[in-house]
RNA sequence: GGGUUCUUAGCUCAGUUGGCUAGAGCGUCUGCUUGACGUGCAGAAGGUCAUAGGUUCGAGUCCUAUAGAACCCA
């Protein structure tokens, strides 16, 4: 292991220490699990990364509170199985894999399906793994053995296998309706690919001739050019300017088309001329109005977004925008075109192809919602699953209520093929009806051809992640043990896309809730509050800010920065916060293993010559193991963290070491070995704290504290558990008193510029303070005299600190600014009055003192006598200066 | 348009069921080669808790309205 001769660098550094670290916990299976029916399991699945993805700052957040949460219950005693993996994402890859062939003159219709597929696996084998391995550089301690793909062939088939369970069923059906298409990818997506943005467009006034008459209806529309799909006008029927062309009819031009005028709630009367045209084809809200008043439904479009046959000739084969210029201009010849207006409106944007989408009738596969959801939905409102924080709650409630059947089918080649057969001959009526088996069937039951022909489609990428919480666990056995998961952490923004997704999929096919807690992760933006993201170039690579400060720090910086459901404004520089607690975690086990060198610990001395100081810093890591659980328990990490951070930096350096420094070069070597051996002792204590954390340095220092067995790890080590006998407030108390003074005494030294190298002489009236305390004190204040006693005397020309039951004074001879003294008294007695004030108000008035708990009267009535007597003290010495 | 959340020190944020003189980190200012750490130590300055009402003995905390910001849904 370590040389224990090497000199331990005076500042912490990262580099070559992380990578050892990793290497030493895979080589040594740490983070591997497998069922065991003597301990408890604690599980957790990854959200599994898109395959094309890159490591981002959101990454390193969620995976960081994953593996908080796995460390620490590793450490106290739980199998842990952390399942990690990735997802296929069919569109986002088969557009990558698409522009990657294109770059080489290879066009995917051509080669066909097989072919096309290959080239997707050989890409997922070539860049797929990227993010796994950048993972690995943040620390995160994932079951690596357990690493899944949502296409692999286990899961591949659990995935069909639930489409024909779904069917047979009758959850599943094919509808012919408008969905989000992409007219680059060709295929439908889901609403969470449509990505709104604002748009600088037009409004397009036009005029629409009305039949028998010389008459016009204007109409205002974003999309002229949908005008040729049009199959009637809409106008409110409250609106008193059209209720006479209600039931009328427009003679639609280009087209020459006639179409009725009708009344209907949806329309706003405020929004340009109050009637609006309707195509039902092209418009999810003219569809519906389409369905309310029977319309035409006129599909005018291609797949590709170009004009198809439904249009007159000149149009056909048109891309939508410039059939949009042609129809525009049209109408200005023949005078129907108003006017034209700035109009800037959000636009759906395919997120892959980067085009407007198109509302777009089509056929697709649908699921039936409303009987899955219903038991999801109980399940929350049970708290059977617990959200965290509580108000997304709310949200997924709101969703779930409104839900709409999914629409499941893709076409795309890559991904999960939807298991339907068609009989291409249709001899007999039932040979139309789709086949859904997970085979291909040998022929058609009804006619018995044998030319079958399989759906081109694939399923929605969330229609196989929905299974992960479960399938990632191949058997039953680990299924049984495993399942439900513990904890999913998971980025809000797919809460219904994922989460609510799979806690219906869990409770139909496992008859059990997939998680119990759902942990929200916030957004990070940047230092300005952008959302990072790749457009922006705002997001920095994690593993650069890894490179420059350590992953632990950044591990830190994050979590620090994250409080539960609150966004985290993040910028690299930050990560200096976790480099310096790294720093100043390694100073502190540098000092102790200096001073060990010297004098090595001795167990056998581990409960002699104790004092106050040390049931005070046991007290103190008890209040703080306390207040780390019931962090740890509302899942406020940040605060877990925060108060980890306080005890390692207040507690343990700034006092406990400093106080131990008296101890530490005692005459008395046994004094020295056994507050060292404690010294030690309680710094393992903390490193187990700090690891789930920062995993590295912790496993780095833990190794230097003591000889360690082959394959040891601090990962494994018994986590301290909080004992309430071990809280002692009056010796906290007692401390808190002692530190009060050195404060005391340390703000004449600053307030009055005396360098530490001026040694003090000190003069306490109050009751006799134990010589430990003295040599604490001294220590602390640096000063080589202190006297104490009830009825000292203030020295003449001495600065003066008042507490309770106790007065300090510093005699400063000369070097005393009689100015500054008065100046610091004045402002106490200031400050003093004016919280004198606040208190006295409160007791005059008789409503407090019959309405306010007694304790309360109690305290208020202590503050005062307490403040009073301080403040008569002060104003004395303050007269007495003059 | 509907829903959710937020507004506290120069910046980023804590502040539990209403009850200490409203806290921390960063930044700022002053001093310091203190027998671990200048990535540090010690000290200091800095706040009408967005605004206006209300409930209450008591409001940063609860209620209502207003203003502003963010996100989600339509």
């Amino acid at each position: 292991m370590e040389n224990p001769n090497q000199e331990i660098a005076k500042a912490y550094n990262p580099s070559g220490i992380e990578d050892k670290w990793y290497s030493y916990w895979l080589d040594n299976q740490v983070f591997k699990s497998v069922p065991d029916s003597n301990k408890k399991p604690y599980s957790i699945v990854i959200p599994p990364p898109n395959i094309t993805g890159m490591l981002t700052m959101g990454h390193i957040l969620n995976n960081s509170i994953q593996d908080i949460l796995i460390r620490l219950k590793r450490m106290q005693g739980y199998n842990v199985c952390w399942v990690p993996g990735t997802d296929h994402a069919s569109i986002a890859t088969e557009t990558k894999v698409i522009k990657f062939l294109s770059d080489k003159g290879i066009d995917k219709f051509t080669i066909g399906r097989e072919e096309f597929l290959k080239h997707c696996h050989e890409w997922k084998q070539k860049y797929g793994g990227i993010i796994i391995q950048q993972l690995k550089k943040l620390g995160v301690s994932c079951d690596w053995d357990r690493e899944r793909f949502t296409m692999d062939e286990h899961y591949y088939e659990k995935v069909i296998d639930a489409f024909v369970e779904l069917y047979n069923e009758g959850k599943i059906y094919k509808g012919y309706r408008l969905v989000n298409w992409c007219p680059v990818s060709k295929s439908a997506i889901s609403d969470e690919e449509v990505i709104p943005r604002p748009v600088n467009g037009s409004l397009w006034y036009m005029r629409y001739p009305i039949e028998d008459s010389t008459d016009f209806i204007i109409v205002a529309t974003t999309r002229p050019e949908t005008m040729l799909g049009d199959t009637g006008v809409a106008v409110n029927p409250n609106d008193e300017r059209y209720a006479h062309l209600i039931g009328k009819n427009v003679i639609l031009p280009i087209c020459n088309r006639k179409i009725p005028i009708f009344g209907d709630e949806y329309v706003d009367m405020t929004f340009g001329t109050g009637a609006v045209k309707v195509t039902p084809a092209h418009d999810v809200n003219d569809y519906e109005m389409g369905l309310r008043h029977n319309l035409e439904i006129i599909n005018i479009l291609n797949e590709d977004a170009t004009l198809n046959h439904n249009t007159p000739e000149e149009y056909h084969g048109l891309d939508r925008y410039e059939a949009r210029d042609k129809i525009v201009a049209r109408f200005q010849e023949n005078g129907l075109l108003e006017k034209i207006e700035a109009y800037s409106h959000n636009v759906g944007f395919s997120e892959r192809g980067g085009v407007p989408i198109e509302p777009y009738l089509s056929e697709q596969w649908y699921m039936k919602m409303d009987e899955l959801a219903a038991p999801a939905l109980q399940a929350v409102k049970d708290e059977q699953i617990r959200f965290y924080p509580s108000h997304w709650v709310k949200t997924y409630e709101h969703w779930m209520d409104g839900i709409r059947d999914w629409c499941i089918s893709r076409q795309l080649w890559w991904g999960h093929r939807i298991p339907v057969w068609y009989c291409e001959d249709r001899k007999t009526e039932a040979c139309k009806k789709p086949l859904v088996s997970k085979n291909a069937p040998a022929s058609c039951p009804h006619c018995g051809s044998t030319n079958m022909y399989q759906d081109e489609d694939v399923l929605d990428t969330w229609a196989s992640s929905w299974l992960w919480a479960h399938e990632v666990f191949p058997t039953k056995e680990e299924q049984d043990y495993y399942y439900p998961t513990d904890t999913l952490v998971t980025a809000p923004d797919i809460i219904f896309f994922w989460v609510a997704r799979m806690i219906m999929a869990g409770l139909h096919f496992k008859n059990a809730i997939p998680f119990k807690n759902v942990y929200f992760t916030s957004i990070i933006r940047d230092s300005q509050g952008r959302k990072m993201s790749k457009s922006l170039g705002n997001s920095p690579d994690p593993l650069d800010v890894i490179g420059q400060y350590g992953a632990d720090a950044l591990r830190f910086t994050v979590i620090y920065l994250a409080p539960l459901g609150q966004d985290v404004m993040f910028a690299t520089e930050k990560c200096e916060m976790g480099r310096n607690f790294a720093n100043k975690l390694w100073n502190a086990g540098r000092f102790l293993l200096m001073n060990l060198k010297e004098t090595p610990a001795d167990p056998k001395l581990a409960d002699m010559h104790i004092d106050s100081l040390d049931k005070w810093i046991e007290s103190r890591f008890h209040n703080t193991l306390r207040d780390f659980n019931t962090a740890i328990e509302r899942f406020e990490l940040n605060n877990a963290l925060k108060i980890v951070y306080s005890f390692v930096w207040n507690d343990f350096c700034d006092w406990y070491v400093e106080f131990m420094k008296v101890k530490l070069y005692a005459d008395d070597k046994e004094v020295r070995v056994a507050a060292l051996t404690r010294a030690s002792a309680m710094f393992e204590r903390l490193l187990q704290l700090v690891h789930p954390f920062m995993p590295f340095i912790t496993e780095e220092l833990w190794h230097l504290f003591g000889e360690r067995k082959a394959g040891e790890t601090i990962s494994k080590s018994v986590f301290p558990a909080f004992n309430e006998t071990k809280l002692a407030p009056e010796v906290e108390a007692a401390i808190e008193d002692l530190k009060d003074k050195i404060n005391g005494i340390r703000n004449i030294r600053g307030e009055m510029n005396l360098p530490p190298s001026k040694p003090l002489t000190l003069f306490i009236k109050s009751a006799p303070m134990g010589p430990d305390y003295i040599s604490y004190m001294k220590k602390l204040t640096r000063s080589e005299q202190i006297e104490v006693a009830p009825d000292i005397e203030k020295p003449a020309k001495s600065a003066s600190v008042v507490l309770k039951d106790c007065e300090i004074f510093v005699p400063l001879e000369g070097l005393i600014d009689l100015d500054i003294e008065k100046n610091r008294l004045q402002k106490e007695i200031d400050r003093l009055e004016g919280s004198l004030i606040g208190v006295q108000k409160k007791l005059s008035n008789e409503s407090f003192v019959q309405n306010a708990p007694a304790d309360i009267v109690e305290r208020e009535k202590q503050k005062l006598s307490d403040w009073q007597e301080k403040l008569n003290k002060l104003i004395n010495l303050l007269k007495n200066l003059q």
